[in-house]
Parts: C-alpha cells; structure tokens; sequence
DNA sequence: GTGGTCTAGACCACG
DNA sequence: GTGGTCTAGACCACC
C-alpha cells in the first residue's frame, strides 16, 4: 500500500497520505491487524519526508485509525474499518456541499448543476477507464 | 452588496471576496459603472481585516473586472458582465471536478455519487427556498 | 502565560505545554477569546523549539481547546473551560490510578497507601507554601 | 510466576517486567534460590518480544535481583528478598510524587486529593477484592 | 529493525 | 506580524 502523492496540488503532502490510507481501509485494501509501511519505507517510496509521513501517521493514530505496536510498527485499528467506510462517502460529501452550495447561492439551476456533475462524471470514466 | 465570509472553511477570505463579487457581477446584481463598497466599508461590515479586502479588489482589479476611479473609489468594468457570465460555471466546474476525481479515484460508483449530489442539493433547496 | 519547561525528566515537551496550557484554561489563567502566545514567542520566552510549541499547540487544536483565527494567531475555544475544568482532575486521575493499582496488585495495605499519600502531600506543601 | 503485561500504557514493557519480578520477591511469591521462568516461557506466556523479557532478566541481573545459574537459568539471588522490601514502598513513592507534584503546581486542593485517591483507592478494591 | 522527539531552518499563505 | 508545511538530520527508546 503505496500512496500517490501530487506535490503542488495546494493539498497537503500528510493530509493526502491521511486520505489514501482511510481510503484505502475502507475499500478493504488494508485489513485489520495489517501493518501499514513503515515510515522510512512509504517516505521513501513516495519520494516525501520521513517527518511528514510520520505527522500523517500521528494524525491516523489521533483519529484511531492507525495503532502503534511498540517496536513493530504501526497496524490498522480493530474498529477502523467501520470508521472508515462510514467515514468515505463523508469525505467526499463534505467537500461536494461546499462546491453545491457555492452553486446554488449564485444561481446556478438545478438542470445546470445535474448537466455538470454528468458531463464531468462520464469525462473522468473516459479519462480512467475501469 | 456585502459579502458572506465564511472564517476556518480552508477557502481564503479574500477568495471567497473575489468569488462572490464575480458572481454578483455575473447575475446582474452588481451593474457595469457601480461602485464596490469601499474597502473600509466592506471590511468592516465583514469582520474582515481591511488588507484582506484590498488584496481582493487588487486581485479583481487584475483581472479586469473592478477598474479604479479616480478619487472615488472602484467601479465594475465594462466588460465584466460578460466575462463573469462566461466565467460562471466554469468557476464550479472547476471544484467539481476535484472533488469528483477524487471519489472516483477512491471506489465511489456512479450511483453512490450521483445519489450523494441530489441529496445534497435537495437539502440546499429546502435550506435556503427560493 | 509563559510554560515551566523541564528537560529530561522524561515528558515530551510538547505534551508539558500543553497539560499547563489546559490547566491554566481550567483554572480561569486563560480566558476564552484570549490569544495563547505565538508560537515564536513561546520558543523563545521557553527555550525550546518553534516546531515543538507549534506540535504542542495543534495537538491542542485538535482537542478543541484551542482556535487558529487566521493571520492573527491562536485563541482559547468557547467550549474549551467547560473541557479543561472537566478534564482536570481527570488527568490527574488517570495517572493517579496507575499508581495505585500498582500498589494494591503488590500488596500495599490502604494504610500504607493513605500514610505515603499524606506525608507526600505535606511534603510538597513545605516545599512551596501557599 | 507469570507478568500481566499492559501494552500501550506508557510504561516500557521490560519496565513492566521487573518491577513485578520485584514486587514478587518483596511479598514472598518469589523465594530465594527459586528459578524465574526462562526466557522464551515467559515471553510466550506473556505475548511478548523474546528480546524483552532477555532486557529484563538483564537489568534484574545488574540490580542483583537475579542470578545465573549455569546451564539451569536465572534465579533469585540470596540477598534479593531484604532489596526487594526495602525498595517496595519505595517504588510506589517516587511515582507518586510525581503525580502530586504536577497536581499541586495546578490547584488541585488537598481535599480534591485526599478524596480521588479514597474514591479510586475504593474502586481499584472492589475491581479485584481480596 | 521500528516509531518518537527535538532541533534547525526555509518557504508559503494569510491578514 | 501570524500559523502551516516541508525538509534534513540527530538522537533516543523499544522490540
């Protein structure tokens, strides 16, 4: 489990880690008890510091997503899973409101706004296709 | 026309200035020739640090909308209705697609993110009825 | 509201920052709406790093105790008093605990236990009188 | 004479290890000339790393708790019984002075104190009752 | 080997 | 001025 990291994308490098790996439990990617790469390893891997990787662990484990097993490293918490998938939607709802009512505020209509998400949906399946 | 400030939502005040002008401007609210509030006046009616206002209208005025007035402040330009209007929803868009990426990119499938935007914009109508 | 720092006795210091950080917020030394002070400031009246005052401050953050007002610093939350007084005596219990039910697994008798307690207090009390 | 290891409770777990080691001299479980479990007994019984309990059994060998008995393992040394009492309370004081210590600084009262520690000092006894 | 802490210093965005 | 991010590297404790 190796993240894609995009520098300059004005998110930042920890919080992406952060979203790839909730993500990434949540999909079922990451199980429970598994351990997540070390922080040396994902660091290097991704081309991102060691500290910064560890700042998105610290902040996993603030969230109980990620435990600490003294000496062995990090593994997915027993209740992150649930977290996760409830968390997942949420994710993408939160960002998705702010960009809606944005919209609606300027009145932007609904045929408008339905148009858009299709024509920008049906854009990124061709760009990624399954 | 005064602006909503919305503080720790992540978007830069003085964004969310230049956004809601541009929006003004482009549904008729504000008229070609019309003054802006002075940056006095908006901070203040804002809570906002004045600086904070006079970088947006800097930056509007970059970008041709606001044009300065001699001795009595900015006005909209001439050609700002149109290009806001053209500018519209490609504003959204823009944060659409974003956000939109990022759940496809995560295992959100067509129904669940087409389910997720009307539900949410449905809540957004109710919230605020026309 | 400057922090008494100890080296080497074994508590992070980011953690010691922000346990004062909290009492004082509980006992009223710090009022909600009050700016905690800069990071830079504490640094350098503390002698310790701007990294690890920064790391203490968005720990508390994160616990609510604290608000980032942007561009002009760190506040006391609203609901932070009611937080810290509620956690007061709790992180004094929950350490207290610890101890305790090291002693009684050991076979400390509740005397044994009672006597420490009160001549250590007195103790302490003659150390630094009121 | 198997440990009750806490993971992620602060205390290292070799520190864990000795103090019970210990505590069970000073209270008798422990004999003299008796063999402590070997190290690999002890690690699996308690789930822990085998390096640890070896970490432990070494500083207990420093501290003249234990000794080694070629080709039979580690037992309590003659003079083990006599240290472990003395450092029995001993043991207890020195963290909880801490604990007071940091209490007072913050304005805890002395009656908030005597009474946490009864309140507790009652909850640990019906938790475990003799 | 693992994570955790701390320092030092650069750069950026915001107000 | 403020905090936030990131990098680099040292040192430590633990397993």
């Amino acid at each position: 489990m190796i993240c894609q990291i995009e520098t300059n994308n004005g998110i930042p490098i920890y919080e992406q880690i952060c979203r790839q790996v909730k993500f990434a439990v949540a999909n079922g990617s990451l199980l429970v008890g598994e351990h997540v790469p070390s922080v040396r390893e994902m660091a290097t891997r991704t081309a991102v510091n060691v500290n910064t990787v560890a700042r998105a662990y610290r902040d996993l484990q603030g969230e109980g997503v990620l435990v600490s097993i003294r000496g062995t490293g990090l593994a997915i918490a027993a209740d992150a899973p649930e977290k996760c998938r409830r968390g997942r939607l949420e994710m993408v709802r939160e960002r998705l409101q702010y960009v809606l009512r944005e919209a609606m505020q300027n009145g932007v209509s609904s045929d408008e706004i339905y148009s858009l998400v299709h024509s920008e949906w049906d854009a990124l399946q061709k760009e990624s296709p399954p």
